[in-house]
RNA sequence: CGAGGUGUAGCGCAGUUUGGUAGCGCGCAUGGUUCGGGACCAUGAGGCCGCAAGUUCAAGUCUUGUCACCUCGACCA
């Protein structure tokens, strides 16, 4: 490709509202323009690279037996009400209607569609195992796009859906996946990334791993232990418990005035004593109702996992609004006394608790000397706090350290939720009908290069790994008004292009400078100069963007020596 | 959806306080001089100042409304 008839263009500035350093080094390289929010073109080189990192993808999947199909993004309604997905996915399904008025959306996931193709073509358990995979556009309606191509509303995302007789077999198959995964992550030239125990969310289903691009401007916060390798998404991360010493005396239960102290961090002060030894309040409603009041109970130096809450509750959450009408008094609410309609969660963190500082729902009061096995007889207890940094492993009692990433990658297990709701079954040996089990993998494939420029890059701009490079070769013709340079740049161009290498030739009338700092900022592998300097001992010079390391060549042997570098460096990544 | 912010040339911005000829840098075009780390000189093209209503002799600037975008939160298969 040449330069200058490139439709793209770099500049210097990126957008003084960009934050996060991948999205502003493709747009300063040109790589994307948006056209709305979350919403982008991409332009040759960026389109390039997202179709070679599909295309390790279709290697690894095919690997693993997947058979590549492809789905419409278009559906009707009925498909998702079978699955009753139609109803509870919110707005961030486009629905719109067709010219008969028919209800339609736009595709976000297809469960439906995988079980929908299935259901009368898989009949027997002789055609499981099986795997379909496509590499297509999904629209989402996100709230809030962030990061370029981090978080967008359209993207392409390879989606992948397995079918098994059992729930061995579907155990066996997602470690298969998990490994094909690995590989694709290595292969795109992904480094730090890690796969962790994750929340199964709204697709339902028991076992889910994301795979994790380690960042610090990674949206999820995962909890990692370096010891004995424990690594979760904070959602379902869990710590081991605290102990609690025995040996205090329980005291009776006394109010105590504590003024407009509100707040734990008010209130542990006003009594001088430590959070350690209060108990927290955190009231939620149910979406959508505000009357559905349900109030967490934890101790005072923990948070309120609202993953983990709303499994318990079954229902989706949303921080309480005040209204002073539902007898709640904010700031001092406790266990004892409460509104007994109110739905109320207790944590493991306050199980055993003794003397503990309580609100006594009553305004400028709480209560000392609570103690939990004393007042809450029968209560039930769960898990619903954050893991905090420091923590210890619930698995081998090490302190655990928590760090950003970006889900660059999941797996689930879905089990049989939508072969149930879709009513599709398989004859198994006995002849008897059974739901198969689904596992259903995605990776998003413009989030995975925004991922890897996120994570390689250095002060002059991105460093693209070879594997998914748009151009191998980056060539800066250096005077190209001299007829020697322009004749031997035309030369090796054509070469390589000729030997099947994508190179990108930059011819335009530019100084030096220019060229070498939009080679730089575009991240080519390799850099090729030819200049008069270079011809006059019939050399050309190669640099290598990731080491910087450069050498001079031989005219008559370049483009064969370029075509032996480019192997040699593809071996890392096969 | 809540809080805050920004909309002026293709991109980055000034001008808005105090109403009075539409500006700067980059980029683009033409000519010339340069030429291995974002060169220089000259000339030029390019604007419904987000949109709509209002106040005024006069609005980029003041008022109201509206739309879009950005940041933080909520949300996120």
């Amino acid at each position: 490709m040449l330069m200058s008839k490139m439709v793209l263009q770099t500049v210097k500035q990126a957008p003084n509202d960009v934050t996060i350093l991948s999205q502003s080094l493709m747009m300063r390289a040109g790589f994307i323009k948006s056209v709305a929010n979350g919403i982008y073109t991409l332009t040759m080189p960026a389109q390039l690279a997202c179709q070679n990192i599909e295309n390790i993808i279709r290697e690894e999947m095919n690997r693993i037996d997947g058979q590549e199909i492809k789905f419409p993004v278009v559906m009707p309604k009925e498909l998702w009400e079978i699955s009753g997905r139609y109803y509870s996915i919110g707005s961030e399904m486009a629905r719109f209607k067709d010219r008969n008025g028919r209800d339609m959306l736009l595709g976000m996931t297809h469960e439906e569609a995988a079980v929908h193709l299935c259901k009368n073509l898989i009949l027997s358990y002789a055609q499981l195992p099986s795997m379909i995979y496509q590499i297509q556009t999904k629209f989402r309606d996100e709230p809030r796009c962030r990061g370029g191509l981090i978080r967008v509303r359209e993207f392409t995302m390879k989606d992948a859906y397995s079918f098994h007789m059992t729930q061995e077999d579907l155990d066996d198959y997602y470690y298969k996946v998990h490994y094909a995964y690995e590989r694709i992550f290595q292969r795109i030239g992904m480094k730090r990334f890690i796969s962790v125990k994750s929340d199964t969310g709204m697709m339902g289903g028991s076992v889910a791993h994301e795979f994790m691009l380690l960042t610090d401007v990674g949206e999820d916060t995962l909890v990692l232990c370096d010891a004995c390798g424990y690594k979760a998404n904070m959602e379902v991360a869990d710590s081991k418990a605290v102990e609690t010493s025995s040996t205090e005396l329980e005291q009776s239960l006394e109010q105590v005035y504590t003024a407009d102290a509100k707040d734990i961090e008010q209130v542990s002060k006003y009594l001088d004593i430590t959070a350690e030894k209060t108990i927290k309040a955190v009231v939620y409603a149910v979406k959508g109702d505000n009357e559905k009041v349900i109030i967490a109970f934890v101790r005072g130096d923990k948070e309120v996992n609202e993953a983990k809450l709303k499994k318990v509750v079954k229902v989706n959450i949303v921080p309480w609004e005040a209204d002073g009408e539902s007898g709640i008094v904010a700031g001092n609410i406790g266990p004892i006394g409460l509104n007994k309609k109110i739905q109320v969660v207790y944590d493991k963190s306050i199980k055993n608790a003794v003397n503990m500082v309580v609100g006594a729902n009553k305004a400028d009061f709480h209560i000392k000397g609570f103690c939990t096995s004393r007042e809450l007889k029968n209560a039930e207890f769960y898990d619903v706090i954050k893991v905090k940094e420091g923590e210890l492993c619930p698995i081998c009692g090490k302190p655990l350290h928590l760090e950003n990433g970006i889900e660059i990658g999941n797996i689930f297990q879905l089990g049989t939720k939508y072969t149930t709701s879709m009513n599709m079954t398989v004859l198994n040996k006995e002849g008897k009908e059974i739901n198969p089990i689904m596992g259903c993998y995605g990776i998003g494939v413009g989030r995975a290069l925004a991922s890897l420029i996120q994570e390689s890059n250095d002060e002059n701009g991105m460093i693209l790994p070879i594997s998914i490079a748009p151009f191998k070769a980056h060539i800066c013709a250096l005077r190209l008004d001299d007829e020697n340079v322009s004749t031997e740049t035309n030369k090796l161009y054509n070469s390589l292009k000729e030997k099947g290498i994508s190179v990108l030739c930059d011819d335009r009338n530019v100084s030096a400078g220019v060229k070498f700092a939009d080679a730089d900022l575009m991240g080519m592998p390799i850099r090729i100069v030819i200049s008069p300097k270079s011809l006059k001992n019939n050399e050309i010079e190669i640099t290598l963007r990731k080491t910087r390391e450069s050498y001079k060549i031989p005219l008559e042997t370049a483009s064969s020596y370029i075509e032996n570098l480019i192997l040699d460096m593809m071996k890392e990544y096969k």
